[in-house]
Formats: structure tokens, C-alpha cells, sequence
DNA sequence: CTCTTAAGAGAACAAAAGTTCGCCAAGGTG
DNA sequence: CACCTTGGCGAACTTTTGTTCTCTTAAGAG
């Protein structure tokens, strides 16, 4: 069901403050936070949010709330990243219950990989690629980049830099690199969205 | 600093009630289940476990606990498990905030990766993988097990087990497999700690 | 033996917090 | 228009909860 635009920000509100403070908000703080001056609208603010299962009043309990989708976690991307902002942060089904910091960085999400045009760096196909947003790569990094043409595309690849050329490098003799002169970089032909971080692997071989 | 028996209890209370309720338990709440009678004993040991280090108090608040160590995550087994009882939850340094249920069980841990004799198997050097703590493992997949002699040792392979005989297949061609026959194994010549559930690599190559 | 400290009991209290009830304005619908 | 639903306000009330104070007991140090 869908949010009306105070329950998101009541929402976004507790699970901001649950990650700041480990334990949730009270009633009050709540209100305070989305300008709510009585309680008993924000009680039943929390009462819809409950019905459309974005969380659980455990009743009588101070501070009694229990957020359903975890509160911390790696979003995973899903479709092609069309729009600019990028990691919305809705949109994704899927979250990771693994703490970002982790990795050393907050901005971060994951992807599943495709195919296996990077084995030879450990990275098979179905893993889930943690990449920290970034435009700025190095050279040897591995990157997940999007292709604009024909048709918008993510992938994966080694990253190499040399003179204004810019070439995705799979980790496979099977596949052939890709390489960007300097104006197809200029023209946006190509576009990093960050780079590699981590990797989490659910059983022994995903795409099996 | 070490702590009490009572002190323990309460920690892993709270702990164990955060787990499950997603919230901090009251000083009420605590003091019932460790056995105290008054409130303020309870209170007091709470100062001493804040003052040890292993959370915070934020004064005035309702369950204004904040646990410093994570209280729902993943061993990392540093050192070779001698004894039987295996994982005592304690004597981990590093504990992976990583949602155990994401892997599918309660019981894992995580074990580094030394050595690059699974890399066929995209498994590198320095990554953790995840161990679900079972005996019972079937053929083809990747375990965790402790080879006794010639001195105790903690190796991930591939099982393959045909009338009898256990062998521990590395993901390597430089390599040779591991052969047990029936008596090896009867004789406690090799034990299987778990199977590998999944993995998690934190940077590019983490050996580097 | 005396003094000190650690660990807990019990009572009392003020503040924090959940919950209910009644009321109201806006917006849609027959 | 009359009616209903949605989403908000305010007041009142009862619990829950944190916190402090004053004992009590047991163990150790000197």
C-alpha cells in the first residue's frame, strides 16, 4: 500500500532515529519530528503505518515499536538505474541486513551480477557486487558502470585508465574488453556509478 | 574487564530481548528475568556494565539502553577450535553485523580464508565464509573441517564422500585432494565443523 | 575485632509515555 | 444537500519507567 507523504516522513523519521539512537522513538518525538502537535494523531498515524505493515505497536510498551524492513542495511538494485539521483532508497525490494559501515562507506548498494565475465576475480554469477557510489574510480578498481547504449545496461568490470581512453576490462579470456575513446566518455556514453567494495555470496554458487 | 556472573546474564538478556522484540528491555524487565528483586540493583549493575563498556545508558529515557557490541551478528573464528563445545559466542573479537537469518540458520560462523586452494570455487584468499555448524554434509558441497594430525588445523574444501572413503577436494589443480578412509574417520582423523552457507569479501582481493 | 567495599533489597517519587475520547475541517459521493 | 471517510487537534487519564535514598548482608583487609 502506498504511503501517504507524512507516513514516510513519520517513517523514515524512526528508522533514522532507531539507527542514531538504538531504540526507537517515542510517540511524542515522533510528532515533534513530522510537526504533529498532538499525540493521538500521531498514534494513529502509527496505527495506518501498522496496517499497511510497515511496522508493529507492541501496546502498553514504552517506545514499543518494531520496525519490519531492518532499519540498516544494502539496498539492492534491482532495475537500471534510469534516474539521475539514484538510490532513492524506495524503489528497492530487497535490502541486505548487513550494516553498511562494514564496508567503510554509507553510500552504498548492491548488485546482482550477471554471467561470469568476472571469474577470474572470484566473482560469480548471481553474488551480490557492494559498490560505494562514486564517480571517481582508479585505475585497477572494478567498477559498475552503465552503458547508455544501444540500450542502457549496468556492468561490472576492471577499470583501466590510460591517456584519455577508458577501457572495462572483464576478468575472462572468453570476453573482449571495452573500450572508450575520450568523447564517448564526454558524450555520456558511459558513466561510473561506483566502485567495488565487497561482495556477499548466499550459498555455495548463487546461480545454481 | 571481566565480568560477573550476574553482569553476563543481564548482558545476554538484554542482548537475546533486543533480538527479539527490537527494542531494549526495561530495568524492570531485567531485574525479573536475572532474579533481582529491587529495581536499583538493577540499576546499579547497569552502570557497572557501562562503565565496563558494553553499553550506554542515556539518562531519563525508556529503555534508554544502547548495546555497544552488536547484538545480532556473526562470529569470525580466529584461532583453531580445540574444544568440543565450539562457538561459546565469547572469545570472538570480530562479530559480522551481518543478520544471521539472511543465510538461512542461527547457527554459523564465519571463518578467513588462507591460502588460495579454492579459487576454482571463486573463493579467495582473506575472504570470510559463512558456516552453517552441522556434522552432516552431502557430497559436492564445500566444508569447513579440522584435520587432527599432524597438529590440529581448520581446512575448507569440497566433500566428496564414495563407499567409505571421505575425500577433501581443493578448487585447485596445484593442489592435491585429501583422502580419508573409513578408519581415519572413525579414528577422529578429520571432523566436519559445517558447510559453507555463503561468503563475504570485504574490498577487491582482501588477501592484498 | 573493626573498617571498608561490593552487591543487593525496598520504598518512594517524579517524569515520561501510551491510550482513549470527543471534536473538527476537508474532500469525495450518493 | 446529507453522509461518510480521512487526517488532524486537545485534553484527560492510567501505566510505565527511570532514579534516588536509606538499609542490610557478606566478604576481605588491616
Amino acid at each position: 500500500m502506498a504511503l501517504s507523504p507524512k507516513e514516510k516522513e513519520a517513517l523514515e523519521f524512526i528508522e533514522a532515529y532507531f539507527v542514531d539512537n538504538g531504540f526507537p522513538p517515542t510517540v511524542r518525538e515522533i510528532g515533534e519530528a513530522i510537526g504533529f502537535t498532538s499525540k493521538s494523531s500521531v498514534y494513529k498515524l502509527l496505527r495506518r503505518l501498522e496496517a499497511k505493515g510497515y511496522l508493529e505497536i507492541v501496546p502498553g510498551e514504552a517506545r514499543g515499536l518494531r520496525l519490519i524492513r531492518p532499519a540498516r542495511g544494502i539496498p539492492v538494485l534491482g532495475k537500471i538505474p534510469a534516474g539521475e539521483p539514484l538510490i532513492p532508497y524506495e524503489d528497492f525490494e530487497e535490502v541486505l541486513p548487513v550494516d553498511p559501515s562494514f564496508f567503510g562507506a554509507e553510500k552504498l548498494f548492491a548488485l546482482r551480477v550477471k554471467g561470469d565475465s568476472m571469474v577470474g576475480a572470484g566473482i560469480l554469477p548471481g553474488d551480490l557486487v557492494v559498490i560505494r557510489v562514486t564517480e571517481e574510480a582508479k585505475n585497477g578498481e572494478i567498477v559498475a558502470a552503465v552503458l547508455t547504449e544501444p540500450e542502457p545496461e549496468v556492468t561490472l568490470k576492471r577499470l583501466e585508465l590510460k591517456n584519455g581512453t577508458l577501457v572495462l576490462k572483464p576478468e575472462n579470456l572468453s570476453y573482449e574488453p571495452f573500450v572508450f575513446e575520450k568523447e564517448d566518455v564526454a558524450r555520456g556514453r558511459v558513466k561510473i556509478l561506483g566502485v567495488m567494495v565487497g561482495l556477499i555470496r548466499k550459498g555455495l554458487n548463487p546461480a545454481l
